[in-house]
DNA sequence: ATCAAATTTGTAATCATTACAATTTTATAT
DNA sequence: ATATAAAATTGTAATGATTACAAATTTGAT
């Protein structure tokens, strides 16, 4: 079974123009919803991609968000996390295994709030931070 | 005209013991609302606290925020931010200017929906980004 | 095939934060 | 008060994510 997803295009439609590096990024970001960091990005093209460096990653991943094909995550006050689903929808942070999972949430009423002050909103950020299930049934300390 | 506020207490109701750089930090917070970063503490203090170390603004931060006597923000990918308001309410950070705002909000209905995932909620961040109604009005560039 | 522009790469720099050991201050027991 | 232990503060060095920058490579257009 072959991903139906179109790096090619997708980035075309972000005014991005394709290279290598560039597909195996997004590409990268499609199958792994993690979250992942620069850095796990880097680990997880090296050997695809041996000549990789990990200064085209962050150029790559700022270029990506610069035309909001993703979203850059500051949940981590340590490092940023990249996410290729722009849809709105929350991050739920575990302080036990550090997993990032996605919450649905709809957030327009703040959006609105905000208007009402003046504000333009470009972005929107729910972070929630707390126990997940598993390590809530078993604690590690 | 002084200020109502009691540092002194508040340190102790958050099982601080107070010194003299923790007083003048939680005075700091409580006086500038503009949620500084650690650094701009530090710079803030260094008049009135020759010997402050940065190391000293640093530890303390962290303790207050392992009390839960102030907020710590990562609305900023390079700085930590912090917030002595820990009551329920959102930020907007301004993308031409910088400054970061407070905005009302409840998030109450998100939290349900993270409990209905499983999770358990310690903390909640909505982060805002975007234009502040001065840059928006005279924009600089 | 040639030249210019764009992209990638590697190394070094930056800068916020933390680690750590030494010093100073505070609290306690005698 | 004084000695002593514990806690807090300090200064310096280390860490680590990210960026700056210049060289090398690749791509695209003539």
């Amino acid at each position: 079974m072959k991903s139906d997803f179109n790096a090619y295009n997708y980035l075309l439609q972000h005014d991005i123009k394709p290279s290598v590096q560039r597909l195996a990024i997004i590409n990268y970001l499609y199958e792994h919803r993690t979250h992942p960091t620069a850095d796990e990005i880097y680990a997880g093209l090296i050997d695809q991609i041996p000549t990789l460096s990990k200064t085209t990653v962050y150029n790559t991943l700022n270029l990506f968000y610069q035309q909001a094909a993703i979203l850059s995550l500051t949940i981590d006050d340590k490092n940023v996390r990249f996410d290729i689903d722009t849809s709105d929808h929350a991050h739920f942070k575990c302080l036990n295994c550090g997993k990032v999972f996605d919450v649905p949430a709809v957030l327009d009423s703040v959006t609105a709030i905000a208007l009402e002050h003046g504000f333009i909103v470009a972005e929107k950020h729910l972070y929630l931070k707390g126990y997940c299930s598993s390590c809530n049934e078993s604690p590690n300390k």
